[in-house]
RNA sequence: GUGACUGUAGUUCAGUUGGUUAGAGCGUCAGAUUGUGGUUCUGAAUGUCGUGGGUUCGAGUCCCACCUGUCACC
C-alpha cells in the first residue's frame, strides 16, 4: 500500500505549460493528461466494463458520493468491499464529493455552515451532508482519489457572494482535511484527498483560493467552479492564474470540463486531469465528437450515408457500423444507439488526451494543438 | 338501397352564440447541453378546413348538393 499518491511529471512542453506525467495509485498508474469518464452511480452509462477497459481504454473513472450514498447506499458498498469490487472496474477511481450537487440540485437543498441538507431526488427523504461525513462516505465507497466537499456557484454570482462562498469552501476544506487525517483507508489501499479551488470569475479570489489550497499540501489539486456559464476565454484566464500558484509537482484536475477544445486549451495551460459528462450525455443525445468535427446523428443527411462512423477512429464501433445505421438506431430509439455513441465518444476523448501526451513528449504539442482546434469545432 | 354519424397540419384531435393572421400534443427539421436522469430546454417548417354552390359585411362554424369513411337496418 502506498503512503501517498505520487506524480512523476516526466516532461513539460518547451513552448507551453503542457505536461506529460504519470500518477501512481494502488490500483495502477494513470498516464496524464487524462480524461476520466463519469460513472455517477458506479456505472459509465451504456458502456460495459470490458469495453471501458479494452476499447475506450479508460485509465480511471468517476463515481459520485451523493448518488452512491442514496443508491445502493453505504451498507451495500461496504459489504461488497468497495466500489471497485462492486462494479468490477479494477483500475483507479475518483469520487466527486457531492459538492456539485449543491449547485445542480439547488432546488432540493438548504445550506448552512454545518453542511448541506438535501431532499433525496429519489424519494424526498432528508439527508445531511457535512465535510466530515462526506469524507467518511468516500472512504466507504473506496475511491483512490476523494474530493473535498465544496460549494460551486454559477458564473453570474457577484463578488461578495463569491467571496463568502469561497471562504466557506476553505473552512469546509479544513474540516475535510481533519477528518481525512483522522481516518484510515477502508480496504487496504491508499486514498488521496484533493482540495478544490473556487473563487468564481474573480482574479484575486482565484489567487487567494489557489494559495490556500496549495498550502494544504495534499497529493493533488483541483480547480472547480468553471464551465458554469462564463465565456471560455474567462475560464482559460482563471486556469492560467490558478496554475501559476498550484504546485507543478502535483496533478491538477479541472473539474467538469469540457469540450475537446476546452481540454486542449487547458492542457496547454498545465492541467493534467479532466472529467465531463459531455461525451456520454451528448452521445446519448446523438452528438458524436470526431477528430474532424461534430456530428448530430439525428440529422436527416445521414439517412443513406453508408460510410463508417469515423474513418480510422479510436473505437472498434467506428468501422463496425455505418453512419446510416447509427442514424436509424437513434431514430428508432434503440438502446444500441446509446451504447455505440457513448463508446465512440469516450474512445475519442481518450484518444485525444493520449495524442496530446504523445505530442507533449515530442515537443510538438503547440503546433499539433492549433491544427486540431481548427478541425474539432467543425460541424459535419 | 335507406338511415345515422364522420371529414381541420404527416398523425391524433381542439376550434366558443358566425368575427383579426385557424391552434395544441406527438411526429418532422434544426439548435443547445461542461464535477450525468436516456432528462430537459430553445427555435422552425407544414393547412385548397373533403369538393362545389348558397346565405351573410364576414363561414372551419349556418343551408343545399355531391364525394369519402364507419356503423345500423332491409
Amino acid at each position: 500500500m502506498l503512503n501517498h499518491l505520487t506524480f512523476d511529471c516526466s516532461h513539460t512542453d518547451q513552448y507551453s505549460q503542457a505536461r506529460a506525467g504519470v500518477i501512481h495509485t494502488d490500483h495502477g498508474v494513470i498516464e496524464t493528461p487524462v480524461f476520466m469518464p463519469v460513472g455517477t452511480v458506479g456505472s459509465v452509462k451504456a458502456v460495459p466494463v470490458d469495453v471501458l477497459k479494452n476499447d475506450v481504454k479508460a485509465r480511471i473513472i468517476l463515481g459520485n458520493t451523493y448518488h452512491l450514498f442514496l443508491r445502493p447506499g453505504l451498507e451495500v458498498l461496504e459489504k461488497a468491499g468497495g466500489l471497485h469490487k462492486f462494479n468490477s472496474f479494477d483500475r483507479p477511481m475518483l469520487t466527486d464529493s457531492g459538492g456539485f450537487q449543491v449547485f445542480s440540485l439547488s432546488g432540493l437543498r438548504k445550506m448552512t455552515e454545518e453542511g448541506v441538507r438535501f431532499a433525496s431526488h429519489i424519494d424526498g427523504h432528508r439527508i445531511m451532508f457535512t465535510p466530515e461525513n462526506v469524507m467518511d462516505t468516500q472512504r466507504s465507497i473506496g475511491a483512490d482519489i476523494m474530493m473535498a466537499f465544496d460549494e460551486c456557484l454559477t458564473a453570474n454570482a457577484d463578488y461578495n457572494a463569491a467571496k463568502l462562498s469561497m471562504e466557506r469552501t476553505h473552512r469546509w476544506l479544513d474540516r475535510c482535511v481533519d477528518q481525512y487525517k483522522n481516518t484510515q483507508p477502508k480496504y487496504g489501499y491508499y486514498q488521496a484527498l484533493f482540495p478544490i479551488v473556487q473563487g468564481c470569475v474573480f482574479k484575486d479570489l482565484r489567487q487567494r483560493s489557489a494559495e490556500y489550497i496549495a498550502s494544504k499540501e495534499m497529493d493533488g489539486n483541483a480547480i472547480g467552479g468553471l464551465a458554469v456559464g462564463e465565456p471560455a476565454p474567462v475560464m482559460y484566464e482563471m486556469i492560467e492564474i490558478v496554475n501559476q500558484i498550484l504546485p507543478k509537482d502535483k496533478p491538477r484536475y479541472l473539474m467538469g470540463v469540457g469540450t475537446p477544445v476546452n481540454i486542449l486549451e487547458a492542457i496547454e495551460r498545465g492541467v493534467d486531469m479532466f472529467d465531463c459528462v459531455m461525451p456520454t450525455r451528448n452521445g446519448r443525445n446523438a452528438m458524436l465528437f470526431t477528430k474532424n468535427g461534430i456530428m448530430n446523428m439525428l440529422n436527416a443527411k445521414w439517412t443513406d450515408c453508408f460510410d463508417p462512423i469515423e474513418e480510422e477512429g479510436a473505437s472498434a464501433v467506428d468501422t463496425l457500423y455505418t453512419k446510416a445505421y447509427l442514424h436509424h438506431l437513434f431514430k428508432s430509439q434503440e438502446i444500441l444507439a446509446l451504447q455505440i455513441a457513448s463508446q465512440h465518444n469516450l474512445a475519442f476523448y481518450l484518444w485525444l488526451v493520449d495524442q496530446a501526451r504523445i505530442h507533449i513528449l515530442d515537443n510538438t504539442f503547440t503546433q499539433w494543438k492549433s491544427s486540431m482546434i481548427g478541425q474539432l469545432s467543425q460541424r459535419l
